[in-house]
DNA sequence: CGCCAGGCTTCTA
DNA sequence: TAGAAGCATGGC
């Protein structure tokens, strides 16, 4: 018998979309419906009937201390939706894509997942990080961890060669190396000013701007980090050719979701 | 076979 | 200092 902790009611929120709109690389299909992952060293089922998220085999207690947080429950999106559609052009963007909210991800498997997903696709980039993880992660009830900055520290290039990450193998090293010898402190840069944290995530080889704002926007809590990949330019170009609208650059990285998400499922061609 | 994929580094003028 | 070439791998 389950012991489930469902969540009722909730608005603004789509599963589906918010797990596979390209910020979490982790997030699979449940056989028995909904969807399966591993944050730290937690696995979820996880699964939404209509206005009701189900937490399985989850007590309140663990939605709580954990979860909560992770799917940014804490967050009024629908005051950002509300905010975004004084902005004409914003409407049907947040009418098809409103439902994604911003995950809180572990910052050490955010900036290895998007060195990762350079010039790569998400197919790929999903296949390069399962194979980090059952190769170097730990095992536990579900399925592996992704293995810490420490340990991939301790390996060598030729050590990854099983990942078939290609020349992103390097960039893993040195992140997961400036990561754990503290060069590089992934918990102190959530305090520093934007360009501050950006500047000291792109002193990693492999990390440029992109890169960095990902990392920024989806495991280090900068929800004004804007990042710019070929989608966003096109859609930019076509959509806000001034840029964002000036009230909404405070939140722009759920606004960039959005318009990213638009994107790539309409017909954006120019 | 060629092109491209949630880019970045390195080389060149 | 801008712009292009090169980079590993895999799907189409």
């Amino acid at each position: 018998m389950e012991n489930n902790f469902i969540l009722k009611s909730v608005k603004d929120f789509d599963l589906a979309i918010t797990l596979d709109c390209g910020q979490a690389f982790r997030w699979k299909e449940h056989p028995k419906g909904g969807f399966e992952g591993i944050v730290g060293d937690r696995y979820l089922h996880i699964e939404q009937k209509s206005n009701d998220i189900i937490f399985h085999n989850i007590c309140e207690k663990e939605y709580k201390t954990f979860w909560h947080n992770y799917f940014d429950f804490d967050r009024d999106y629908g005051e950002i939706i509300k905010k975004a559609c004084l902005d004409e052009r914003l409407v049907p963007i947040t009418k098809d894509c409103g439902g994604i909210r911003l995950l809180r991800q572990q910052p050490w498997e955010t900036l290895c997942s998007f060195i990762i997903s350079q010039n790569n696709n998400i197919p790929r980039i999903k296949g390069i990080i399962e194979r980090l993880c059952t190769g170097f992660g730990e095992k536990i009830e579900g399925g592996y961890t992704f293995p810490s900055a420490e340990k991939l520290a301790g390996l060598e290039v030729e050590n990854l060669a099983e990942l078939r990450s290609g020349f992103r193998a390097k960039y893993i090293i040195d992140a997961a190396r400036k990561c754990a010898n503290g060069e590089v402190d992934l918990e102190k840069i959530k305090e520093f000013s934007l360009d501050d944290a950006r500047e000291m995530l792109m002193r990693i080889k492999g990390v440029g701007p992109k890169v960095a704002d990902c990392t920024l926007l989806f495991g280090l809590g900068f929800i004004e980090a804007f990042p710019m990949d070929v989608w966003m330019k096109r859609a930019m170009e076509k959509l806000f050719k001034d840029g964002l609208p000036e009230n909404l650059k405070d939140c722009g990285g759920i606004i960039q979701q959005y318009i990213f998400h638009y994107a790539r499922t309409t017909n954006l061609q120019v």
